[in-house]
DNA sequence: TTTTGAGTTGTTCGA
DNA sequence: GTCGAACAACTCAAA
């Protein structure tokens, strides 16, 4: 009390009560789990953001994804100033920044949502021990997927590496112990009062332009209207248009999830409320939710095989010897193929940050197979221009796409651009909006353009042949699978000798 | 321990 | 034009 300043007391009393939730990738205030672990700790909070240049990655602020986070993250903080709370906005290092905020605001608690990649979860370390040390407490809770790479396992308590059997399992799980989202957002009561030196040194977003960008609009509340909107529309009819690139019949909500705009429990939830209010929605929705169960397999595989970011999953694949034409490469990059269905695709991902799931396939397959370049290189390229880019969704499509990873396409599968161009964009509508040279070609030449009378002026010839690519793609598979199989009997040798 | 059934999304060939 | 078979074995997961 002496000398004291009625203030001073007063935080002194109350900062056992005081918390920080910092966000990262759960950018919303719904069913969030740390952040409501905290409100059943704290009365008094404060939420930050800390602009890590690790989190935007190497391509900057400018990169579609890079200005979508940032969106959300304007978006969340307007929903906190209209509760009264001020969202800080710190830049630096995490491990460095976030202790200096915890001094300054007399929180005793910090809570967040554990990274899902091995990088993520290092810098979490480096955070927690930081902050331990300080005898600050540290909250953290799983909350990127339903459930986490620990709680779907085999018989033998392996993880699945074979994804029907994994959503089976998921599924049981769901049915014993269901996880369905909080009805409503939970946050700690006040919040922290400003005190002396605590304003955070303020990054500015650069969130503008939005709409030039063509991004998706940013946020929790656009994450949630477009959910409601998908399940009322074309969730109906998704396992019959979902392969349609010329059809809006996806949800498009991978950007939302990615950032945690939206939680994938929420996803889950309302797509079960939805079938149980209209049983004729099933099939469509229950297609939908098998999706998501996709990323939380992707995302149990990536956590509990980190090396399948670097590496093949099945090993004898590294031993593929891949082409280095650059000049492939690059007109693969920027849709100039002379494969309409694989350049739309390519075109559409340049200028909107997304491409349709069924054109992903193709341009992996295309990629990895007609021109025989290394799926990592794919990989960087779809995560570097992706909105939605996540490790491990990202690097489990490459994988599988190029026959190296779980549950592998067969290496003799390789799609043709061409039919399947016909079959999933049958009059050619999506060729046309993405690859504008051909846009008034027959439609029945209009996916291999070499067979119209003429030439088509400012679209290229075919960079590679068909049939000669597919040649090349399964030998080069085979002799792959040849050394493998010629190396591991040369071990067994070696060690029979032995 | 052995057996059994199954495995996201296709393509090509020849009858 | 349509249809079925081959593609190439292999591994996983559970009974």
């Amino acid at each position: 009390m002496r000398g004291d300043s009625e203030d001073d007391r007063e935080d002194r009393a109350e900062s056992a009560g005081r918390g920080i939730h910092w966000f990262r990738n759960d950018l919303r205030l719904h069913d969030n789990t740390a952040l409501a672990a905290l409100a059943d700790r704290v009365e008094a909070w404060l939420p930050v953001f800390v602009l890590d240049p690790e989190l935007l990655g190497a391509g900057g602020r400018e990169t579609p994804r890079a200005r979508f986070l940032l969106g959300c993250v304007d978006r969340l903080g307007d929903a906190l100033a209209r509760r009264g709370v001020p969202l800080q906005i710190l830049e630096g290092e995490p491990a460095k920044v976030l202790p200096e905020l915890v001094r300054a605001s007399g929180a005793r608690v910090v809570s967040w949502n554990v990274g899902a990649t091995p990088l993520a979860r290092r810098r979490d370390e480096r955070v927690r021990r930081v902050l331990e040390d300080a005898g600050i407490e540290v909250v953290t809770c799983r909350d990127h997927t339903v459930f986490g790479p620990g709680e779907i396992r085999t018989g033998k308590g392996d993880p699945y590496s074979v994804y029907t059997p994994y959503r089976n399992a998921w599924w049981s799980r769901w049915q014993e112990a269901p996880r369905w989202s909080a009805a409503r957002s939970r946050i700690p009561k006040a919040t922290i009062p400003p005190g002396r030196g605590r304003r955070a040194r303020f990054a500015s977003l650069g969130a503008e332009d939005e709409a030039a960008a063509q991004l998706p609009t940013p946020g929790e509340d656009a994450a949630r209207r477009r959910l409601r909107a998908f399940l009322s529309g074309p969730a109906r009819r998704y396992h019959l248009d979902r392969d349609r690139p010329d059809i809006d019949g996806t949800s498009r909500l991978s950007p939302y999830l990615r950032f945690g705009a939206i939680s994938a429990r929420h996803c889950v939830s309302e797509g079960l409320r939805a079938i149980e209010a209209d049983p004729a929605l099933e099939a469509g929705i229950s297609k939908w939710l098998d999706e998501i169960v996709w990323r939380e397999f992707y995302a149990a595989v990536l956590e509990n095989e980190p090396r399948v970011l670097g590496e093949s999953y099945r090993r004898e694949y590294d031993g593929v010897r891949w082409s280095r034409d650059e000049s492939h490469f690059e007109a693969w990059c920027e849709g100039r193929t002379g494969y309409p269905f694989v350049d739309a695709g390519m075109r559409q991902l340049r200028e909107t940050g997304w491409m349709h799931n069924r054109v992903r396939m193709i341009v992996a397959s295309f990629l990895t197979k007609h021109l025989l370049i290394d799926w990592r290189r794919g990989e960087r390229h779809f995560f570097e221009a992706l909105v939605d880019g996540d490790p491990a969704s990202n690097n489990g499509g490459w994988q599988w796409a190029a026959s190296t990873g779980t549950d592998p396409q067969p290496y003799f599968r390789i799609f043709n651009p061409v039919s399947q161009g016909e079959r999933w964009d049958p009059e050619g509508r999506y060729v046309r909006r993405w690859v504008p040279e051909l846009r008034d070609l027959d439609a029945r030449v209009l996916h291999a353009p070499w067979k119209a009378d003429r030439p088509i002026p400012g679209y290229p010839a075919p960079i590679v042949e068909h049939k000669a690519a597919r040649e090349r793609a399964l030998e080069a598979f085979a002799a792959a699978r040849a050394g493998r199989q010629a190396d591991r009997a040369e071990g067994q040798a070696d060690r029979a000798e032995r």
